[in-house]
DNA sequence: GGTTTGACATTAT
DNA sequence: AATAATGCCAAAC
């Protein structure tokens, strides 16, 4: 398989599994890359997101099948790429009922623990402590 | 066409 | 507790 055949290969994985993100939930772009099986990928999860083709672009996967606002970074910040970009997509979130705040910087932050993203998932030693801690997550492979 | 940049996260210092 | 190094690689420059 060439190059760049590896590179649409991945990026419709990276669509496929974002649009399993349900409606009024968040996830992470570590998340996604653990879920193809890529755990040191995220950043290519962003660049996949970035190159999502818009909706008239007759693409299978387009800005208006693919829920990219309901992916964010691991600290739960909706990271930046532009002027404005980051506010577009707190609005979007909003829309389905997930509240965004702002903290002390001016950054956006989604809380997990009270407006719920996807749990984290952790390995096996370490699911134990996070339990323990009350904390959200799924047993990792 | 080589280099830098960047929608990230984890580990090491 | 901060900060740096590392892996990753398509796009932009």
């Amino acid at each position: 398989m060439s190059r760049s055949e590896e590179a649409e290969t991945w990026a419709n994985a990276v669509y496929a599994a974002v649009q399993e993100i349900p409606h009024g939930k968040v996830t992470t772009y570590g998340h996604i890359a653990l879920l193809l099986g890529e755990p040191q990928r995220p950043r290519q999860v962003g660049v996949s997101l970035k190159t999502l083709p818009n909706a008239e672009s007759g693409s299978h996967f387009h800005s208006g099948n693919v829920p990219w606002h309901r992916v964010i970074n691991a600290k739960g910040m909706i990271s930046h790429r532009g002027p404005g970009s980051a506010e577009r997509q707190a609005e979007a979130l909003r829309q389905e009922g997930v509240q965004v705040t702002r903290d002390g910087m001016g950054e956006l932050y989604v809380n997990f623990s009270l407006y719920g993203w996807f749990p984290k998932v952790l390995p096996s030693e370490e699911a134990e402590d996070a339990e323990n801690d009350g904390e959200l997550f799924v047993q990792g492979s």
